[in-house]
DNA sequence: TCTCAGTAGTTAGAGTGTCTAACTATTATT
DNA sequence: AATAATAGTTAGACACTCTAACTACTGAGA
């Protein structure tokens, strides 16, 4: 997906920013929601949500609930890059399919669907 | 697998270990074919190559083919560790057929090999 | 209403993993 | 015999992730 992403123009997302930043709502994260979510401790995601603040990718704002808590948020920029990353897998997908036909792609991807929410049941 | 492995004795191969030692070969491997299996860059592989020698998994012999070629091979402790590792990928295999069904799993094992031969065809 | 335990986020510092550049030794080519 | 190519290595830098310890705020109970 790095790889993806560099080639439509966003060379600073590394993998390791995006295993966080794929789990960031349009609406703002918290930080313990985006650990938890990444499987990452909270010192990790802070740090790259450093990061990703200072690339342009999100922005901090104070969470109108909980004076405790931030919202982390994508900025413009963050949605450009989601909007190319969700091309870049459609296309993975597409190719994918090619390369081994429809039918077993669906079959490829129920199959894993059914063993994700095995392990991991949808809250 | 590294999680999986700690609790049956191997408590220090980590991730980045097993990402070169499972492409080992029971008779020895070049660090080149190493690198270029796993997909990692030869000094990088050098260094877990390096690693795994300090914790006792693997030995370094000459290669009598080739004077500048050395031989990376197991030691018995890591066969051992082979076959821990073999055992415990059986374990989770049928913990997930369990999940899923026997049936599901098939048809998800089968549908990944198809997908690997075709991006990744074998020699 | 005050206190205090719990929670959200952060900072500091260490260890691990990975890379690029440059090097040595040996082999293959011409 | 000279030179190019290949196998492995070393050095050094940067990126990633963790644990421990800290600050600020919230919420529940005396």
């Amino acid at each position: 997906m790095a790889a993806e992403l560099a080639r439509r123009g966003f060379p600073d997302l590394r993998p390791a920013l995006l295993a966080v930043a794929q789990h960031l709502q349009a609406d703002g994260s918290r930080v313990t929601d985006l650990a938890e979510r990444s499987l990452l401790t909270k010192p990790t995601v802070v740090h790259m949500v450093d990061e990703l603040e200072r690339l342009g990718y999100v922005e901090r704002r104070p969470d109108p609930a909980d004076g405790r808590a931030k919202l982390v948020a994508p900025t413009a920029r963050g949605l450009e890059a989601e909007a190319a990353g969700r091309e870049a897998i459609g296309q993975m997908r597409d190719a994918w399919a090619a390369l081994i036909g429809e039918r077993s792609m669906a079959r490829l991807e129920t199959e894993l669907r059914r063993l994700r929410e095995a392990l991991w049941p949808p809250a």
